[in-house]
DNA sequence: CATTACTTGCAACCGAGTATCAACTGGATT
DNA sequence: AATCCAGTTGATACTCGGTTGCAAGTAATG
């Protein structure tokens, strides 16, 4: 199986060791299904991967596992506008902040790195003097495939 | 009773109604609590307020309405980070979209207007060639007035 | 005021996430 | 390598926000 190319696996899994977390085999699981994900993906998503890994895993764990995570800041929880239900998605915090695109007819989501985003979250720790530990942007809307495909439809 | 500074009761009536939507006693009742409120409002909250008026009002009706506006673009539901379980607030949408910000420590809510927020969004709309229906930036962290309060937990 | 499509209230349901607790185990200590 | 124990796991039951199905009720149209 070729590795991921973004980053050598097992970062998160060094992240946690380095801050003298016990790292235990459904941890392990869970960090490489996380980390090797190409989407995002919900816990329920993550549960039945991580399974074929380690049939025994529980979904309790799993949900331990993203919330240690999110403690630690090495993910970050999605909404993804709520397109379908209430679930969450996860995905390895990155070194920029991105926005997430969401389109409300084929359900693609799209992201986006901006300048004028992170400049947007200079103003905000300026001038509210707000000191920024997680940010979420998502947009809902229409993608550029469905209005053409559409035209109508991008006006509504 | 004072009417709200803001601006005329009745608007979201209004509104509702010249698209040709039916105007249910009950629906009159659950959009005077949304257009009165002062704070984001959670279902629950809005449950509790418009039985005051009308007590047999159900909650399921509460959810069809909010959900009724959301359709039509006149609230936005927020997630507010998630402080406080996963319930969602909501609010008229404005004029203008404005930021959310949650302290991680006192849960106090802030909103922010900022013009390189409209600018974002329109690099957004013109470089991705997305037509955005909805926005919703939320940033947590942590307050002035906690950051002066308890500064050891401003750099966590 | 008769009609009818839309809306409501009730009850049952759903799915994501959490609490509890006994059994288990990583990893530090010897 | 055997011991120890705080931290972790899995099973179960639970909470809670939100939805569905359906019979009864009602707003708006003529």
């Amino acid at each position: 199986m070729p590795l991921p190319e973004t980053e050598a696996p097992g970062r998160l899994q060094a992240e946690l060791m380095s801050r003298g977390l016990r790292m235990t085999r459904q941890r392990r699981t869970i960090l490489g299904v996380v980390e090797t994900a190409k989407q995002h993906l919900d816990a329920a998503q993550i549960l039945r991967r991580a399974r074929k890994i380690d049939p025994n895993i529980d979904r309790v764990t799993v949900y331990r596992t993203l919330n240690l995570l999110k403690r630690h800041g090495l993910v970050d929880e999605l909404d993804l506008m709520h397109l379908e239900g209430e679930k969450h998605f996860y995905e390895r915090r990155p070194q920029r902040d991105h926005i997430h695109m969401a389109c409300l007819r084929c359900g693609r989501i799209t992201e986006f790195e901006s300048d004028l985003f992170d400049r947007l979250k200079g103003q905000i720790q300026r001038d509210c003097r707000f000191h920024i530990v997680v940010t979420r942007l998502e947009v809902g809307g229409y993608c550029a495939q469905c209005r053409t495909a559409f035209p109508a439809r991008a006006s509504v």
